[in-house]
Order: structure tokens, then C-alpha cells, then sequence
DNA sequence: AGCACAAACTCTACATTGCAGAGTATACGA
DNA sequence: TCGTATACTCTGCAATGTAGAGTTTGTGCT
């Protein structure tokens, strides 16, 4: 079995969300966008250390940018996928998928109709 | 911001591969339904130890029924969802989708088509 | 009965990931 | 220059995931 690394629960999530923010992908709107979507509260150092594993398995880069407009406090670390993050956020979400597909809980369906 | 509880990766597969097994859902035959699904191997102990949390946190309960027909071996542990388990499971699986729904990576959509 | 074999679970130790919050840095505006 | 707001850093610890050797228990053969 050759069992590619799958990311940890959190670490997906925060990969989601960079995909979707795009460029506008920094610490506090990844927060947001993860908090508003989910009933889930982001704490913030897992934010941040889970951002550096990431970095440091290839799947995130990084660019820091001053305060642009007329925003106060420190400058923002933007974050963006690598090809080797699409890759693996590609692959856990296909596994996820194939574990999820057809899954009934008490005769519902766990996903829409549409899902499969 | 309230924050349920989120079940880990590997605990959201072996939830998921409990409520395709139904009956039939025991450590040997959960391992092969994860391995086969997904690309993943299964540690044996990575299995059993998860088993264990899901009961300690009342989302799984299990029955030990000895060898049935004329199948040699010890006597299997098999397991299903509890109520607060199905909930758990369902509340898991909708973040993720809300999470991934519309996610574009490279220009393609994360999920097939039919999926939102 | 005695033994090899197979299935299945138990146990222990350790690695990785996630959680929590105090701390530090930097910029704006009064 | 001081207070406030935004944002990231750091450290310690808790929870989850990994790995594989070990034990239990039944079958079937001799």
C-alpha cells in the first residue's frame, strides 16, 4: 500500500481556504472565512503553526506584504497553494469523496442528492 | 463561537467506513475498506486505538460475538454509530462540504460537477 | 491430545498535529 | 508620543495518528 500522506482534519480546512480567498489569503481572513463557514472556532496559534507545517511540507508559499492602504498594524503574510499543495489538497478531497460517497446515517443520505 | 468538536482525518474515515459496513463493521473488514477506497494502509494500531477514542467519546459501541460459522481466530469486536455518533458524523461531513463547496484549484473545480 | 496455523484484538512507545493564549511588532490618528 | 487596532511569533501542552510486536482463541490435521 502506498499511502501518500493524507493532511490532518484542521490542516485541510486551512487549505480550503486558502483555494477559495485566493490572493487575499492572510492570517485573520483565513480565520474568518473558516469561522463564518463552520461552527468551528479558529484558534489563532493553530492558525499560524499549522500555516508553517504547511510551508514546510511545500504546500503553501509565502509573501509578506506592508500595510497597503490605510490600514494600521503589521504587514500580512499572503499565503498561496504550490503545485505540490493543489496536488495534495486535490488528492485528500478525492479520498475523502470516494469514502464519503453513498454513505447512508439512519437511512439519510450524509450527503445531497446531488452528491452521488 | 461556539466550536462542537471536529472529528481528526483517520476518525472520519473509520466513522465513515462504519456506517457503509453496518453490520458488518469490524476491525479487519474496516481496514480493508479504507485501504481499498482510498490509497491509504491502515496501521493495525492506528485502527484499534481510534476504535477505542470513538467508544470513549460514546460515538461508537461495539459487541463481541465469537466465531460464528466455521472461521478459526478469536471472537470480533464489531461496532456501530450511536446516536451522538450519527450527529457527530453528519456535523463533520457538512463543515467539510461547506468547506469545499465551490473551491476552485487551478481552474478546476475541487469537486465533479454534480457536487454544488 | 498436541501442534501448526490463521484471525483478531491488545499494548506500549513515540511522532505529528491541533489548541490556547500571552507576547511582540508595526502602523495610524489624536 | 500615546492609545488603539491589526497581525504575526513563541512556547507549552493536549489530542490524534503511526507502528509493530505480542497475546488470545479458534480450526483442522496427525
Amino acid at each position: 500500500m502506498k499511502a501518500k500522506k493524507i493532511l490532518g482534519d484542521f490542516e485541510l480546512y486551512v487549505m480550503l481556504a486558502v483555494a477559495r480567498l485566493g490572493d487575499d489569503a492572510y492570517g485573520g481572513a483565513l480565520r474568518r472565512e473558516i469561522e463564518s463557514r463552520t461552527e468551528r472556532s479558529v484558534a489563532i496559534g493553530a492558525l499560524y503553526s499549522t500555516l508553517d507545517r504547511l510551508g514546510d511540507k511545500g504546500y503553501l508559499s509565502f509573501r509578506v506584504e506592508g500595510p497597503e492602504s490605510g490600514r494600521p498594524g503589521r504587514a500580512r503574510k499572503y499565503c498561496r497553494l504550490t503545485p505540490a499543495g493543489a496536488e495534495a489538497l486535490r488528492h485528500s478531497s478525492e479520498m475523502l469523496r470516494r469514502m464519503m460517497e453513498g454513505v447512508q446515517v439512519g437511512g439519510e443520505p450524509l450527503l445531497g442528492q446531488a452528491n452521488q
